[in-house]
Formats: structure tokens, C-alpha cells, sequence
DNA sequence: AATTCTTTGACTAATATTGACTATTATTAT
DNA sequence: ATAATAATAGTCAATATTAGTCAAAGAATT
């Protein structure tokens, strides 16, 4: 929807063709050739937005007849799949790291859509973000607020 | 009606596009350059008069093919509920009263059992409590990791 | 006069793009 | 076989391209 730079362009090529395919297999400067970008920018897309918490692994080769293989796996179970984003979170977490989890937490439908905007809203950085301290409460305000005003419309 | 600063007709201008597109993507420089002002004036027309509150949702993105993206939502019937709640909460919220407050939402059927699990585990008190710095990413991670541990089981 | 709202711009943050350099694997020459 | 070369992909840092924040200055309102 929103495809406004060559990345997303990249991206959403990538994921038409598994959509129908189970995994694709490129070659890195073929690809890079057909959207007129260095070879390196396929890097980039596959590690902004082919990651294993989005769902997908990433194989390659180099040499003569190189290739990079993307494949969208199959997680085996509901747990497996909350215990591996668990063990990936650590202790510190970005927003964009966040949503991918959200979105993958979607795609393996352990939420629904309305679950999605709930959990985005509670860690959402006006939620979470403050500078004064007295920290609990006010954190437990901001959360709060962030997810009733996220219940006001549908979607 | 008769508009006489820029901020307003910057306004109008996006809400018309809105009243007929339900949702408009802007290059901020553009729109900035449309009006001759500088480009963070686009964000304080967007803070102060596409909020929430109004039933606008923005999204953006920066970098190359870089947008804002405003979307008209439609807001529930409930909404007077939903801001007395609001202003009641202020910015401090004891844990007793959050609880209190996600009961009034289960009691008036704007959330379900489920949903009420989630929210009580985003602000939980494990979740968000934290003596170290770094704040955002680490609370964000906390919230994260105390909703995925509660989407482990039902109920 | 005081307060609130608007305008401005310097600085910051996030994301995308590029290219020089490196690493690995395959193929060819000796 | 071994070494040299070719053909790939990977890494990383510099640069480019956007949007966001914040506080100061100016304007409008009370």
C-alpha cells in the first residue's frame, strides 16, 4: 500500500512470488539488475524485512551459480512460536522490531485484528515514553489512556 | 469560516481530500512547499488537529519514499465512556484503579474476557516496573514479553 | 498584561541507498 | 592436486532522504 521507495517495491515482488511458491530462489544481482539498484540493497530488504521474526529463512550461496533462497516457514505450534519470540525480545525491544512480532503474532493467527491495535497501543511510544520519573503509575496511566483511546473506534 | 492562519487552511485543505479519499498519504515537504511554511508546521497541524480525539489516526514513515498517512476512523458509540474514563485517569494510575477501569470496560461490553487479560498484562506491574534506564525499549520488551506470556493460555 | 496559539528553524531520528572492501565457492590453468 | 582466477554473496560505513522534536519568537485572543 504503501510503496513509495524501491525497497518496498523489492519486498512486495518478493512476497508475490511466495505467495504462490512456498520459497524463491534469486540471484542477488539479477534482482538487483531488474530494480536497477546496487546488489547490496537486496541485502538490505531481506534484512529489514525477511527476518525469522517475520516468518522467514534465509539461505545463500556464493560462487559460480550462487543464489539467495527465501523461504516462509510453517511454525510448528502456538507455543513454539510465543517461546522463540520470548527468547528473541531479550531485554530491550524497538518499535519496529515490535510490530514485526505484532504482525507475526497476527499471521499465525494468535490474534485477531483488533488484538493488534490493543498491543500497539500499549506499547506505543506515547504510552510508554516519559522523562519525569515516579515511574509505575504514570507508565500504568499512559498505557492506559494509549489503549481506551484505541477502543474508541473499530478496525 | 473565514480561515486566517496557515495551520487552518492546511487543515481544511487535508480534511477535503478526507471527506471524499477516507484516508490521505502526503510527502510532508510537499505539503509544506504547497503552502510556503516550514515542513514541521506540518506536524503541528497534525498534532493539534488530526488527533485521536477527532478520529484521526496518522502514520509515517521516514528515509527515501519517506510519507504521512492520515486516516479517517470511525468512532464508537461508547465514546462518552471511553472520555470520562480518560480524563478521569489523569497522568497517575494506581494499580487498583486500573483494574477498576478495565472491569467498567468488560461491564459495558466494549472488551471481552480475552481482551481484558491482554490489557491487565500490559500494564501489569512486572511488566512496566523498572529501576534501570534506557526506558522506552526496555519497557516496550517488558510489555511485549507480559502479553506473549499471557497469550499462552485461554481465558 | 497575560495567556494561548501559530510560526519558524536548528537539531535529532529513522530509513533508504550506495559503493568499497571482504568472504566464500566454483571454475580454470598449471 | 594445487594454485590462480572468476563469480558470486556479505558487511559495513558513508551519504541521502525523508519525518519528528523542541524551544524560541511572534501573533492573536482573553
Amino acid at each position: 500500500m504503501a510503496d513509495e521507495n524501491i525497497s518496498d517495491l523489492i519486498e512486495r515482488y518478493l512476497k508475490e512470488i511466495l505467495a504462490q511458491n512456498e520459497q524463491v530462489k534469486i540471484r542477488r544481482s539479477e534482482i538487483a539488475g531488474l530494480f536497477d539498484v546496487v546488489p547490496s540493497q537486496i541485502n538490505y530488504v531481506i534484512n529489514t524485512r525477511f527476518t525469522i521474526q517475520n516468518g522467514y529463512i534465509v539461505e545463500s550461496k556464493r560462487g559460480g551459480g550462487g543464489y539467495i533462497r527465501i523461504e516462509k516457514v510453517h511454525l510448528l505450534d502456538d507455543i513454539d512460536v510465543l517461546n522463540s519470540l520470548i527468547a528473541a525480545i531479550g531485554n530491550k525491544l524497538s518499535k519496529r522490531d515490535s510490530e514485526t512480532i505484532v504482525q507475526t503474532l497476527y499471521n499465525n493467527e494468535l490474534i485477531n485484528r483488533r488484538e493488534v491495535s490493543i498491543i500497539l497501543a500499549a506499547i506505543d511510544k506515547d504510552a510508554i515514553d516519559l522523562n519525569s520519573s515516579d515511574l509505575t503509575d504514570i507508565m500504568r496511566a499512559n498505557i492506559m489512556v494509549s489503549i481506551l483511546n484505541r477502543l474508541r473506534y473499530e478496525r
